[in-house]
DNA sequence: AGGGAGATTTTCT
DNA sequence: GAAAATCTCCCTA
């Protein structure tokens, strides 16, 4: 038993509930870089915008392993995109972790990417950019790894808003992004 | 400020 | 051969 059990859920749920959780990578030198995680997506096997929809590949294997994982899959030829994996081992689930509130490490966020604060980690690839997650990271057990998940700070709630998913054409009609919603 | 091209891997047609 | 869970840059107004 711990504090992660509940990424064994399903992945709508689970994206729901990983809003104000927050998400740090361990760097070489021992510091943590990463903030509040504000905005995500689910996926799941019904659903024809997931890569697990049409079943195990090579690539998506570890989608359909146990829960607590990290998936990174490398985007439109050129970006990384980390994904928590969800539910039950073999049910091909996870959630896309979309955008962060960086609080730790934000001087070497800047380093990375070449932008204004706001646009630091405002996205899934720009996020992996920030926190230097790559294919080195797939396939890592969260909280075993230099990927760590942390609960919300107490006292902290922060109100969600569901929307639909961001660059997807198939099933776009789910309401399976959620966002901290404003004030 | 808004739109389009390009980068380039995995997978499917 | 083309589309995809994206982002940046460069172009026109």
């Amino acid at each position: 038993m711990n504090e992660l059990d509940f990424l064994t859920g399903g992945s709508v749920k689970v994206a729901r509930q990983l809003i104000g959780w927050r998400l740090f990578v361990v760097d070489s030198d021992g510091t943590k870089v990463g903030g509040t995680i504000i905005e995500t997506e689910a996926y799941n096997q019904d659903d024809a915008a997931s890569h697990s929809y049409r079943g195990k590949t090579p690539r998506t294997e570890v989608m359909f392993g146990p829960a607590g994982r990290a998936y990174v899959y490398f985007s439109y030829g050129l970006h990384w995109c980390m994904n928590i994996v969800t539910g039950p081992p073999g049910r091909g689930e996870a959630v896309l972790i979309r955008a962060i509130v960086p609080e730790l490490g934000i001087e070497k966020m800047r380093q990375r990417r070449r932008a204004t604060d706001l646009q630091l980690t405002n996205g899934p690839a720009k996020t992996c950019q920030a926190l230097r997650v790559t294919n080195a990271d797939n396939a890592a057990v969260i909280n075993k790894s230099r990927i760590l998940l942390e609960p919300p700070l107490p006292g902290s709630k922060l109100k969600t808003t569901a929307t639909p998913r961001i660059g997807i054409k198939k099933d776009a009609d789910r309401l399976w992004r959620f966002v901290v919603r404003e004030q």
